[in-house]
DNA sequence: TCTGGGGTCCTAGGACCC
DNA sequence: TCTGGGGTCCTAGGACCC
């Protein structure tokens, strides 16, 4: 692969930077987002202001835990459909300098620069002001932006000087700013893998890369073994991915008591029924239809099972999902309550599914497709 | 009464086919 | 009677990410 230049542009606080710009006198004030807003209710925080995190506030903690911590804090619900507009705002913003661009999710992407003009000056810096400057404008948000010759050193880079920051990373630059920092800095290496690396006495990146493959590969397995210590060397091939399709869409949700499966049958359905209708309303607004139905349910000792159903034709029809779903939960074990219930639809296509003939030999007409109004060249699940 | 919701990818066993 | 391998699809679970 010849020369490169890879960005990762990670929004700040992105859901609470949202929220100040309508609610500007909670600036400076600790503020979190998550659940319902009400820490009384089952939720957790998704982001806090750096005011908040002040006090020991993080994203993934329960709400009400969050409120012990810093009691004066402004709880805040979540408003997916304005960080959508946002998002969809500050991608348009970056693809007015280039196209090469990867959606990471609603506030995060990689950005292929090396054909930008300037891009070679002090280390493309000043491309990195340009695009914060872009965004700014654009939002009215800051970010955090990594440059590396891959997506994995910009991805760290990027974490290293937030917020507001711009951090360069080169192969020379590894021994001394990579190395020293813990492995869960690795994008791939989560809460169990690290556990398994501390056992091994393996807790910065630099004990991961001096740590012979073979040692890895005997505790991790061949592929995951290799590659972790590929990524403690800085290596990374993968090339920026500027488009993409929908594996699965899903919906899930969490009740503020549990249920029983079979006391409850009654709500369960209910609740079964309805995630059902939306999932439909997303697979037609996004114009898909999908042969495999599931479910999932988590139990309150928060294990999951799931459960599903692969139809020989795609369908995006609330009933017959419904249907399917029904079959599936009748499956789950009703070992203990269940505090969440889910379904999802897998093995996509694009289009209207083919329908069937009903009783009288008639075809229905196919729904049309829902309109793709991506603003962008890429798309992703935050381009609906 | 800790612990959300929407995703991707990987693994592994069994069925089934050639 | 003994002995094969792939290859793909389906299902379930799990790790990880934003």
């Amino acid at each position: 692969m010849s020369w490169r230049r890879i960005a990762h542009l990670d929004m700040d606080a992105f859901y609470a930077s949202v929220e100040l710009l309508r609610r500007p006198e909670l600036r400076g004030c600790p503020v979190a987002i998550g659940g319902h807003g009400e820490p009384s209710r089952r939720g957790v925080v998704t982001t806090a202001t750096y005011e908040a995190r002040a006090s020991g506030i993080r994203s993934g903690m329960a709400l009400r835990r969050a409120a012990e911590l810093c009691p004066e804090c402004v709880f805040l619900p979540v408003d997916f459909a304005e960080y959508r507009r946002y998002s969809r705002r500050f991608k348009a913003a970056i693809a007015t300098l280039t196209d090469r661009i990867e959606d990471r999710g609603i506030d995060e992407v990689y950005i292929d620069l090396s054909a930008v003009p300037g891009i070679r000056v002090e280390r493309g810096v000043p491309v990195a002001r340009d695009l914060q400057r872009r965004v700014h404008e654009a939002t009215g948000l800051g970010c955090s932006i990594g440059l590396a010759p891959n997506k994995l050193l910009a991805k760290i880079a990027s974490e290293l000087h937030k917020p507001g920051g711009i951090t360069a990373i080169d192969e020379y630059d590894i021994a001394a700013v990579i190395w020293p920092l813990p492995v869960r800095r690795i994008n791939g290496i989560g809460p169990k893998a690290d556990l398994r690396l501390e056992e091994l006495g393996i807790r910065t990146i630099g004990a991961l890369a001096a740590a012979p493959p073979a040692m890895l590969i005997a505790h991790f397995g061949r592929s995951f073994g290799q590659w972790m210590h590929e990524a403690a060397h800085g290596r990374d091939q993968r090339p920026i991915v500027t488009a993409s399709e929908p594996v699965s869409m899903s919906r899930e949700t969490t009740f503020e008591h549990d249920l029983h499966l079979r006391r409850d049958w009654q709500a369960l359905a209910a609740c079964l029924a309805e995630l059902c209708r939306e999932l439909a309303g997303d697979l037609h607004r996004r114009g898909y239809a999908g042969r495999t139905i599931g479910v999932k349910a988590r139990y309150d000792d928060f294990r999951i099972v799931t459960r599903d159903h692969t139809l020989a034709l795609a369908t995006d029809d609330a009933a017959t999902m419904r249907r399917v779903a029904f079959e599936c939960l009748s499956r789950v074990p009703a070992a203990r309550r269940l505090r969440l219930l889910g379904v999802r639809v897998g093995g996509l296509s694009r289009g209207a599914p083919p329908r069937q003939a009903d009783a009288a030999g008639v075809v229905a007409a196919p729904s049309l497709a829902a309109a793709w109004q991506g603003e962008l060249p890429f798309s992703g699940p935050e381009n609906p």
